[in-house]
DNA sequence: CCCCACATGTGAACGCTGTATACATTGCCA
DNA sequence: TGGCAATGTATACAGCGTTCACATGTGGGG
């Protein structure tokens, strides 16, 4: 075995990894096939044994922008405390942690959501999806929420954390200090009421 | 004077067209200079006399699908009849035309919204989000929502609307008939119960 | 009235992009 | 052990935004 590296042998994990360092730092504007390939240390067309077009490289990249989305969510999630109202101060964390991906990691959260990313996606990861439903569905278990508004209440969350999340993550100015952080609370908050909760 | 249009005379206002047109039918993705400039019969390079650089031009173009989208707000308001709860009838109305412009229009929504598109904007055009403010203020005014969310409500509604505009517009797939007016019903009520107006 | 300065359009070129094709190298299995 | 399938290379091509030197009209001051 010589230093050659002519079969590199884990090349399509290694592009992926790249175009999620380089989107995260960049935006999605910045995944390019060719610097993807010098990344690797490979010639371009090498790209083309593992992805037959650069949009379906995209399109994986995007889903594992959103799978880091989910793993947020899931690690707010599991770090609130137990006791008093915990349904509601878990569902409160998981809207949070969706709005502070967006300003935390723009890069990720745009490539998550960027046109013609999403469509080529065949229902393969309703994973942050699903940790918002289950919040709710334990709201409704322990009486926090009523059931009247269950069926509409995920599509009524997620508009409002998603909506709240693409004015932030694309909003280049932050003036003072950290406005995100108000404006996080009044829009949490306003689903609660949206949601039924008296508290 | 003859056939010879060497000097076109408008051509700066006919790219903005023709560009407004392409994405309106195919989305911001099909924004090329080189077909604007054979839609107005002119050289790639003449459209460099008008702007800097392509992204000039998106910039304004994303301006234009935002003017658009404030139209379609204030008829949806002016068309409300007047009567018992009319503040907040238009107000739902306003809501309603924002996710209808997004579903109707994606192409435009798409590029209004378009990363790169909102960051040179330098507060220029209000235009939608005034019409928000403004219904909110007749709602506060008339006693039909609360005072206290008064804050709070404009990034409160913005964010339902603008969030589920963006999950419908993106959706490609429209199974049945139009389960977006369901959707749209259901987040409309969430705003109303998140400003606390009871009804 | 003329002419010239300036605005506006042209043509050809450059570098960068994704992609196709023919060829080279390697590992694995019969 | 030999050859085939998998994987990487080299080269080329068309399309993109952009630049630059040049051409062409037009309108206003002598």
């Amino acid at each position: 075995m010589t230093e050659s590296h002519y079969h590199h042998g884990n090349l399509r994990a290694e592009l992926l990894a790249h175009a999620l360092r380089r989107v995260r730092e960049h935006g999605p504007g910045a995944l390019v096939l060719r610097d993807l390939a010098k990344d690797a240390g490979v010639s371009p067309a090498a790209a083309y044994r593992h992805f037959d077009t650069i949009d379906h490289l995209r399109a994986e990249v995007a889903q594992l922008a959103r799978q880091e989305l989910a793993v947020a969510m899931l690690a707010a999630r599991n770090r609130t405390s137990r006791g008093r109202n915990a349904s509601l101060r878990r569902f409160e964390a998981i809207g949070r942690a969706y709005v502070r991906f967006a300003v935390d990691e723009p890069g990720w959260f745009e490539t998550a959501f960027a046109e013609g990313s999403v469509l080529p996606t065949t229902a393969d990861d309703p994973a942050a999806w699903d940790v918002l439903v289950g919040a709710l569905d334990e709201m409704v278990a322990d009486g926090t929420m009523p059931a009247r508004y269950r069926e509409s209440a995920p599509l009524v969350a997620w508009a409002s954390v998603h909506g709240l999340g693409a004015l932030l993550s694309s909003t280049t100015q932050r003036p003072d200090g950290t406005p995100a952080d108000a404006a996080i609370d009044d829009v949490v908050a306003g689903v609660v009421r949206a949601l039924g909760i008296s508290r």
